[in-house]
DNA sequence: CCAAGAATGTAATGATATAACGTTTATTGT
DNA sequence: ACAATAAACGTTATATCATTACATTCTTGG
């Protein structure tokens, strides 16, 4: 194949690419200086911070990736396209995130902004806990 | 009175009591260096960036300040103590920030974290968009 | 008073993010 | 192909947010 089988934004450069694959194959979210410091990223030649926030800026204008406020981190996304907002579970014991849709949580959380008479563009959720392989582990303890 | 009249934690260091009443003067969310700024803390004999952070660390586990994550800010609260979780609309135009309670909708939140078998613990939303009054200006122009 | 714990002062440093400016590379119209 | 334009990139310096380490002072219970 070409280039990514979905996705239909502008190919991606050298840059971006290198800082998605980093992404994608860390198993928790990276602070931009984590990928900077990856063997694989200053193999291809990024040797300071703005370069990859530049390639992260990108990424997230196309959806394949996506900022953790509360980590200061980002991780890739391969939901597609969302028609709906996104929340995140973060494990306080291994940092590990899982993605969760917001349908209809969505509706009822803008409803109570338009209550107060604001308009909202961007919902944005985080819940902290425990994930079910740490959970398990401190159970078994 | 004494102290303040809700509130039942321990009372208030000095400290405290100044970086408290700096946010309870703002009409929006303050950093940690705003704070740092202001001549009413200087006056107070604050002038090192942990003197503020060892103070909002303690008003925030009162359940007297919160922090937004994604504008690295503090904002009072003065609605008591929480029995829920809550969410912040937060203005893109003016910065100001409005606080909002989601009783029925951290259910549903919570409800889509443990179909994962995530025991969550604490539930962050924030929405960004535009207050009424921002909102009546843009639509003015 | 005295010991223990909490809060504070002070300095240095770590961690995250952007500004400014010039160069290179890709795209577009002719 | 060529020039004009726009996007991406490189490099350096700097801005912004937060914590570590350690000494000192304040508070509180015995
Ligand atoms: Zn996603
Ligand atoms: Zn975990
Ligand atoms: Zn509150
Ligand atoms: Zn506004």
């Amino acid at each position: 194949m070409a280039d990514h089988a979905h996705h239909d934004g502008p190919p991606l450069t050298r840059n971006q690419q290198a800082v998605l694959a980093a992404l994608k194959g860390a198993d928790k979210p990276l602070t931009a200086y984590d990928v900077l410091g990856l063997p694989a990223i200053r193999k291809a030649g990024m040797k300071a911070p703005l370069t990859i926030y530049r390639a992260l800026d990108k990424l997230i204008d196309q959806g394949l990736v996506h900022r953790i406020e509360s980590l200061n981190a980002f991780v890739h996304c391969g939901h597609g396209p969302h028609d709906h907002a996104t929340g995140f579970l973060i494990c306080t014991d291994c940092g590990r995130t899982l993605e969760v849709h917001l349908e209809s949580c969505e509706t009822h959380l803008a409803g109570r902004a338009r209550e107060q008479g604001f308009a909202v563009d961007n919902v944005r959720v985080e819940m902290t806990g425990r994930c079910p392989e740490c959970a398990a582990r401190a159970a078994a303890s």
